[in-house]
DNA sequence: TCTTGGTCCTTTTTT
DNA sequence: AGGACCAAGA
């Protein structure tokens, strides 16, 4: 039976209650992670509901795994097996898969990136409007609002008010007739097919109302509104819901998110019960108080204040640095000094930056300092060519009608087969209602294209047909294997690198890919499930699993990501860097006015901090190739000032400088006797 | 068709 | 500073 006498009397509360929706308020570090597993353990032991009835469902990979592990260690072996623990995109895509023919799709549909959808929709307008391409990212963005806000392409016609509206809403029905030809889906569409399939369809509808009895929905305030209507829809009339959220935390409006879907439920669940958990397991009082006061100074739906007895602990620090390589060898270098001080790992500190393109001086003086790191998210890896091209022949292998992948890798490695080739191809294929790829091996060809071409295209389709025939009857890595050979993959990659080492890391980033297929497939196995290249390649495109090897490697390194991505996880030490007006607050948020919403990002960076916090900002930085001067960030400003060592504000003189070093050779050599 | 060199633009955050 | 994109030449 679940132990709940480890929950305070709120979280048990929380944990407990399965009369009717809840809405739990749980503040930064109150345990949120343990009231949801307890609960599912809960409903499982003490409820008997049945796990294959219950499902959870987070943002993130990294929230869904977690989840999962916390609730196997409670119901212990098997006593969770057939809980749905996964991310909406996922839980999405297993709709669509489940409804395939409601939903017009066909097996091994593929999902298209931002990139595929980019390159899509400037087609699109190029060949419509004969647009430049300065448009695209614009309407890019809009299409994916009208999709988080579940307006269809017809809906979105109807709608438009002026011309420019009406040209996004024609770009977007097209767009989205162009993914039905491809057999592909986007990301939004992952959420929004399946919504509009359970409005659209009772009898769908009612098949997963029975097979979710019990909906958890973490992270509530980052839902958009098609989310919120796919929960809504899930849950009917019916008392099993739970969400979990906190609208200190939202800091995905950017991309949809609404969290006044939060205050809506009330409205929505008119018998709502809601939870609040205000005691912070996290922090110490210090770094709690300071995420308090700088949150403060944004307004609240609902009131609540966070409190901690974990004790004071040490003061928050802020560092001003010249610029921005004296910043991060600061950084490494007390790294290096406090991981013996406090005797921590190095896995003990996260260094958060605003964005991406931050990590890459402080990457630099790490390996100076001999520091190893983990840089978590970021583009990298599905960014690059390498890898985009090697999803292209796999998503061309699970789904022949992907035009996009076959356009990208057609001629990558090299077939010599232009851009005219490719031209004609399309537009017969267009004529004749048919993918690129089919119609390569069509007869037809020959009226279009000189006898060369032809060839080439017919070589190219008969082969990938071969490849794709093997992947299905026998071993489909022994398949991918043999076409990474065919194609003389590494060879492309040594001459399209500028030098044999960037070829060499490219081909070990293929590697990984493939290892990562491998690996799914193997592990899959042990547990007796069975994986196709279709779920691996999903999984792929959503970004789940790799983390997983990763994590794996449980090793000890400095971890680097951005202050979104740091969202639900928790470190002893943490340094936020680059607290500079125009970077943090972003200078596109000052002008778009997205203020509060950059405070809740300063406010989730801070409830990070178990036990220091250290927050920095460079005099000067080097930016778009050249070096300005700095303001420091309005958010220093609103941390409550008599607990903060502020170092530099006021100038140091060098002598003081000095005399710091010394203190600190001092420190080190007390505790360490002469080195 | 492929390579080269120049220009211009970038840097918000992610499933 | 670095990368993407494009025009012109081999």
């Amino acid at each position: 039976m679940v132990d709940l006498t480890q929950l305070n009397p709120r979280q048990r509360e929380a944990a407990k209650y399965v009369d009717g929706p809840l809405l739990v308020l749980a503040g930064a570090g109150s345990g949120k992670t343990s009231v949801i597993t307890r609960k599912i353990a809960y409903l499982i032991d003490a409820c008997g509901i049945k796990p294959h009835h219950i499902a959870a469902v987070t943002f993130t990979n990294k929230a869904a795994r977690e989840m999962k592990e916390r609730v196997a260690a409670l119901t212990g072996k098997g006593g969770a097996r057939g809980l749905t623990v996964s991310t909406f995109h996922n839980l999405g895509l297993n709709i669509i898969r489940q409804e395939l023919a409601t939903a017009g799709y066909k097996a091994g549909f593929s999902i298209l990136d931002q990139d595929d959808c980019r390159g899509i929709i400037r087609d699109v307008m190029q060949r419509e409007h004969g647009d430049d391409g300065d448009m695209v990212e614009l309407v890019q963005n809009t299409i994916s609002n009208l999709k988080n806000d579940l307006i269809t392409p017809a809906d979105a016609i109807h709608q438009a008010q002026s011309q420019q509206e009406m040209l996004i809403a024609q770009t977007y029905s097209i767009y989205q007739r162009m993914l039905k030809a491809y057999n592909a889906v986007d990301f939004d569409d992952l959420i929004m097919v399946p919504t509009l399939l359970f409005r659209d369809h009772p009898e769908v509808l009612v098949r997963w109302q029975k097979k979710i009895r019990y909906l958890l929905v973490d992270e509530y305030q980052d839902t958009n509104t098609s989310q919120y209507e796919m929960v809504k829809l899930l849950v009917g009339h019916r008392t099993g819901l739970t969400v979990v959220g906190d609208d200190d935390q939202s800091i995905y409006a950017w991309r949809g998110a609404r969290p006044e879907n939060l205050s809506l439920l009330k409205q929505d669940f008119p018998t709502l019960k809601i939870v609040k958990l205000e005691q912070n397991y996290r922090s110490t009082g210090l770094i709690l108080n300071a995420a308090n006061r700088v949150i403060d100074n944004n307004p609240h739906e609902f009131q609540k204040r966070l409190w901690s007895d974990m004790g004071y602990g040490d003061p928050i620090r802020i560092l001003k640095c010249r610029n921005d390589e004296i910043e991060a060898e600061r950084i490494a270098s007390e790294i290096v000094e406090r991981r013996l001080r406090y005797g921590a790992g190095y896995k003990d500190f996260a260094v958060l930056y605003r964005g991406n393109h931050q990590s890459r001086m402080m990457e630099m003086k790490l390996q100076a300092f001999q520091v190893p790191y983990k840089i978590s998210g970021g583009q990298s890896f599905f960014g690059r060519n390498e890898i985009k091209d090697i999803m292209g022949y796999l998503r061309l292998l699970i789904n022949p009608s992907d035009d996009a992948a076959f356009l990208r890798i057609i001629n990558t490695p090299r077939r010599e087969i232009g851009p005219t080739t490719i031209e004609k191809l399309s537009e017969y294929a267009m004529k004749r209602g048919t993918s690129m790829l089919s119609a390569t091996t069509e007869m037809g060809l020959e009226q279009l294209l000189t006898p060369k071409a032809v060839d080439r295209l017919r070589r190219f389709g008969h082969w990938l047909a071969g490849i794709t025939r093997n992947a299905y009857a026998d071993d489909a890595i022994a398949a991918i294997k043999e076409m990474l050979e065919d194609i003389d993959y590494e060879g492309h990659l040594a001459q399209s690198s500028a030098t044999p080492n960037q070829a060499e890391r490219r081909m070990k980033n293929v590697w990984f890919l493939v290892d990562s297929i491998q690996k799914m497939i193997d592990k899959a196995e042990e547990v007796g499930d069975e994986v196709t290249i279709e779920d691996a390649v999903g999984k792929l495109i959503l970004r789940d699993m790799l983390e997983q090897q990763e994590n794996e490697d449980e090793s000890d390194q400095v971890q680097l990501m951005t202050l979104h991505a740091s969202k639900g996880l928790e470190y002893p030490h943490v340094y936020i860097v680059g607290m500079e007006e125009e970077l943090m607050p972003h200078r596109n948020a000052i002008e778009a006015d997205t203020i509060e919403e950059e405070r809740r990002l300063m406010y989730v960076g801070i409830t990070r901090a178990k036990r220091s916090l250290t927050l920095t900002y460079a005099g000067k930085r080097r930016q778009y190739g050249d070096v300005s001067d700095t303001t420091h960030s309005r958010f220093l400003d609103e941390l409550p000032p008599d607990d903060i060592e502020w170092e530099g504000k006021t100038e140091t003189t060098p002598e003081q400088q000095k005399q710091r070093g010394q203190e600190t050779l001092a420190g080190l050599k007390n505790l360490f006797g002469d080195l």
